[in-house]
DNA sequence: CAGTAATTAAGACTAGGTACTAATAGTAGT
DNA sequence: ACTACTATTAGTACCTAGTCTTAATTACTG
């Protein structure tokens, strides 16, 4: 159990990186050491308190939150909407967002923003996707900001055939056609 | 300043709810009324101390990261995998998953399931998505568990075709054809 | 074996509380 | 006017999880 110094303090960073909630009390028995051993250690290390490492945490996810609501509704920053028209939205490729071994944007992440684009620009409190017909015609890198347009191509009854291009820099990276399924005809 | 018992508590609930991060001191000053009132009205409406509304903050935030970070991997849980054949993945729909107004998933959560298996299945370092057919047969609802199969159904040079089957109760919710790439071709 | 580094201990103090007891002020009912 | 009750305030002891400081002990190394 008893390493040196710096195996200790290499593998106390690790702990508390993956736990910030344990106490010094809890690291020195862990360690087999006195709590003003640990003391020194986060000292040394400059790792704050118990309860300002969990103050940190709570702030981050305080912040968060106010981001990750609007993103339940429409994946990307809608920019202009013509309601059974046309819409636009961006979406930003962040690390989060990427495969890490090449950082190259995961599909599914741009299916999102232009489906959620596509039922978006829909003018019915009920719009469902029923077919979809995608192309990812470049890989998008993480940094990039992927610019998505939706154009609805056709309305007939319960159908709307919905066109999305989305592009980075003119360039286009995804197309796909969406056939969406809505509760009501419009203006009935 | 000085409203009544009823009053201050009301505003209290809400002062609290969205700055966690007060404390009692500064709460009386602001309602200007002791400390020891704060934490009777604290006390009768069950406010847990700040030290702990805290603590809550951290948790749901350190639960969402964990459970994110495998999210950034496959969405849903990977059950069964057989490289270049076939895979299993169960993905339970949640509140956030849905729409608000109707219980139904939106429809990036079901593709994102599958594609996320598409790429998995294939057994190289890199794999996109090229091109999808796909067709959303059924809606699925918060609180359902989808399982999705995809099996390779060819492997040609650089581009794999995966097929991917969803199902909720064994009735089919989501297909979907996937044409992969891939930067090796298997087996050299 | 001396000298330095690492560890442990002990004591005083802090924030932000809980739990409990007690005093005071204000108001309504009879 | 007296009583009953609610609301508010005050004060004390105690708690956790620390900080900061001084000092003693132990371990390692040239």
């Amino acid at each position: 159990m008893k390493r040196n110094k710096k195996e200790r303090q290499s593998l106390l960073i690790e702990t508390i990186q993956d736990n910030p909630f344990i106490t010094d009390e809890d690291l020195a028995e862990k360690f087999s050491v006195s709590v003003q051993t640990i003391r020194l250690d986060r000292l040394e290390l400059s790792i704050p308190e118990l309860r300002e490492r969990i103050k940190h945490v709570a702030e981050k996810n305080f912040e968060d939150e106010v981001k990750s609501l609007p993103i339940d509704e429409v994946i990307g920053e809608m920019i202009d909407i013509q309601l059974d028209s046309t819409a636009i939205s961006i979406f930003d490729v962040k690390e989060e967002h990427v495969f890490k071994r090449n950082k190259i944007a995961r599909g599914h992440h741009l299916f999102a923003q232009a489906n959620s684009l596509a039922v978006a620009v829909i003018n019915d409190e009920l719009a469902l996707t029923a077919k979809a017909n995608i192309h990812f015609t470049r890989s998008v890198k993480q940094g990039e900001r992927v610019i998505a347009k939706a154009r609805v191509i056709s309305i007939e009854n319960d159908r709307t055939k919905v066109e999305v291009i989305s592009s980075v820099n003119n360039e286009c990276v995804f197309k796909g056609e969406f056939d969406m399924f809505r509760s009501h005809s419009p203006e009935q």
